[in-house]
DNA sequence: TTCCATGCAAAGGGTTTGCACTCTC
DNA sequence: GAGAGTGCAAACCCTTTGCATGGAA
């Protein structure tokens, strides 16, 4: 069902990802998977826009904003939500976690392959998963290994 | 070293739970941790101005916002980022996870005991971990159970 | 008395909205 | 040509800031 990251792609292949997805296509949705799709990454609205319109791209912000919600929710994009002041989009929509770094603002991921969770209590009845995010919050080490958390390998 | 949840508290319990925690005592702070330490909850930062001023506390939004980074920042409440439109303040601090419903922006808490996480990868070196947060995050079920999503019990 | 804390109002920054215009199909 | 998509700018909302006043010790 979830596909590969689909990589580098021409103006063609952006159309084929495009209606494949159900997603009318415009020169600004392309611009905008273009982007996106250029490589594995996170970023914010904002940078998306800073991005195409450094392309040449002419893309309003409105349209950022709506084209990204739209590749969302057709299952071209994943939300993260770890950083209160924006929402980081995810080209990488396989199952995945996170490593986040507030004092820096960096976002990485982690493969959910070989990470396995267990105890989770059962839901309330009616109610359904939608998905499980993990998020390890991390900070720069002192200069020395210092006390109070678990120092990296 | 992590403490029990307070439970509703009078001024001078309050007085003093401040004070154990390096907090300058303040008819604002006392006013603050009342609508908190009530009981169990989650509440936002708009959420407590609006509950301390409903009790007639005389605590401006300047106030309530410093007044909540400096009990995180001292082990009283503890952040949860789940929803991008606002920060959670949950007076739960000991370890634990989070069920969230966008839907209805209900946020409820699981005991972290009894669930393991397994095989999260090594850090970068230099890299310290704050802490570890698992977000379920749920929607109400449609009419029967529908396909696409895993039921709760 | 001394400094930290508070209040006020405005600024800030990401996100959303309303509506007229434009383009895709 | 019809309807979806876009652009613009202002509105929104939570949060932060600057600075003068007020209160705790």
């Amino acid at each position: 069902m979830v596909e590969e990251f689909p990589g580098p792609l021409d103006s063609a292949a952006l159309t084929a990802l495009l209606r494949r997805h159900d997603i009318g296509v415009t020169r600004q949705r392309i611009a905008v998977a273009q982007v996106l799709f250029e490589r594995r990454q996170h970023l914010c609205a904002e940078a998306v826009l800073a991005r195409a319109r450094a392309r040449n791209a002419r893309v309003s912000r409105a349209t950022v904003y709506n084209t990204l919600k739209l590749f969302v929710d057709h299952g071209l994009l994943s939300e993260v939500i770890v950083d209160p002041s924006r929402i980081f989009f995810d080209t990488e929509i396989r199952p995945h976690y996170h490593v986040f770094d507030a004092s820096t603002g960096k976002l990485a991921d982690i493969p959910a392959e070989g990470i396995e969770v267990k105890g989770l209590p059962p839901l309330p009845a009616g109610t359904l998963i939608d998905r499980v995010d993990i998020v390890i919050r991390t900070r720069p080490a002192p200069r020395e290994a210092g006390p109070g958390a678990v120092a990296g390998a």
